[in-house]
DNA sequence: AGGCGCATGTGATCCACATCACAAAACGCG
DNA sequence: CGCGTTTTGTGATGTGGATCACATGCGCCT
């Protein structure tokens, strides 16, 4: 079955074959079988807005495929874009466990597909089941480390360059391409957006880029980066 | 009985009158049974450190008298002060869920009392009780929303002015202070310590207070602070 | 009282970055 | 392929606040 935004559909979370490694899929059956039960598989487009700061929480949106950006608005206009979310994180969580509003912004980046679940029949299925419930503890610690790492970034370093150089680490440790002698990475980010992550303007982006290519410790290839000199952008990234 | 530190201590949480409004402490009576069996009083004095920053998790510290400083440090001797804790408040959690290193660093900034619970203890005692499962969901949903009201400060705000008045506000009102007219606040940090909160640097922080006076917003009457002004601070903090 | 130690107040200096203002690419798209 | 739109590159300029260097104040201890 082909889906909109031209993407096929995932029907059914027991059969899902993408479930193996991911944290919250990974269930006993009874409790997948009712997740099955109350879960509303749904697709949106490329720049759809799953849920915005400050409204009140609906439900949980758990994330299959495709990214989504989290962000964090203020009235003035700012934006600080606080992580992208990977197929398999469970967002708009925290708000609908405490009733709160929720904290940040949710917005497709490409197609996406996502399981919702309602609030009530999300705090039903928690109250349910014990291991569901760790789950959630799990999932929401994890949560929780990531910001406090926002934190250490945003708090401690004095430098944008720095901030720009953890930046780039991060997303090199994830390809599993960190290993290797020169990590490549696509950018999926224009300048403008890497700024709002690091909380720095778009002009500055672009000149550290320029002076890091400069300096030979990284090199474009089209929309793939490619980190020259690890070393130095490490030291770049925890020293000065 | 007396313990060390000229505090009294409270014996048991079964009893301890403090409980009512406590998160965490209120419980149903059988898993607070368990939570007295394994749990472990201690006392501290100021300044001992519960955990600091990338220990392995030993267990979690519920926090029953006293207030605890959560700091992240940088390797090169910056700090930052992420939180106040108060009663209440149970530390460490995420770690202990997830086995992750400890997030921050926790010190007693006046004498305190804590519960301690192991880490083994605490997941059988998660693991063996939905609802305690559930008000550790919550608590680490408390504490994710406080981690986004600290990107939000540091990130989306370019004067230190703002964050200084966002965190005046912030504190007036967890006094009931907030809907008075001149709402006062005893400021139990030094200048560099507050620095500290809101990232910037001891000097800067003096001289806005220095400022502020000035501009009959705030006034010092020894280590209490008397907010003249609410309509201006809400503004500094809001608009520019 | 006197003195030590920590907290606060204040000036001078300097620089990383924001901001503004364009120019040059790159990228869709009809 | 050409044209509008979005993204990137770069100079010029201004400034908030870090940093250094002291001076003053304030509590505390013997």
């Amino acid at each position: 079955m082909l889906s909109p935004y031209g993407m096929e559909i995932v029907e059914s979370c027991i059969t899902c074959k993408l479930r193996a490694d991911r944290i919250f899929c990974h269930l006993p059956a009874t409790a997948l079988q009712t997740f099955e039960d109350i879960k509303f598989a749904t697709a949106y487009p490329s720049g759809a807005l799953l849920f915005v700061e400050g409204q009140l929480p609906r439900g949980i949106f758990v994330l299959c495929k495709g990214s989504v950006k989290l962000s964090i608005n203020s009235p003035s206009g700012r934006t600080m874009i606080v992580k992208l979310a990977e197929p398999g994180e469970v967002l708009g969580l925290s708000a609908t466990i405490s009733g709160r509003p929720y904290e940040v912004t949710a917005e497709t980046i490409d197609p996406c597909q996502v399981n919702f679940v309602k609030r009530d029949d999300f705090l039903r299925f928690l109250n349910d089941d014990v291991e569901v419930c760790f789950k959630v503890a799990e999932q929401l610690s994890e949560k929780y480390h990531n910001a406090c790492r926002e934190v250490r970034s945003l708090g401690l370093s004095h430098s944008a360059a720095e901030k720009l150089a953890k930046l780039l680490l991060e997303w090199s440790s994830k390809n599993g391409e960190a290993a290797k002698l020169e990590p490549r990475l696509k950018i999926r980010l224009t300048h403008e957006e890497i700024a709002q992550m690091i909380g720095t303007s778009r002009e500055t982006v672009t000149r550290l880029f320029a002076d890091m290519k400069k300096r030979q410790i990284v090199q474009a290839k089209g929309s793939t980066l490619v980190i020259r000199d690890t070393a130095a952008l490490r030291d770049i990234a925890n020293n000065n």
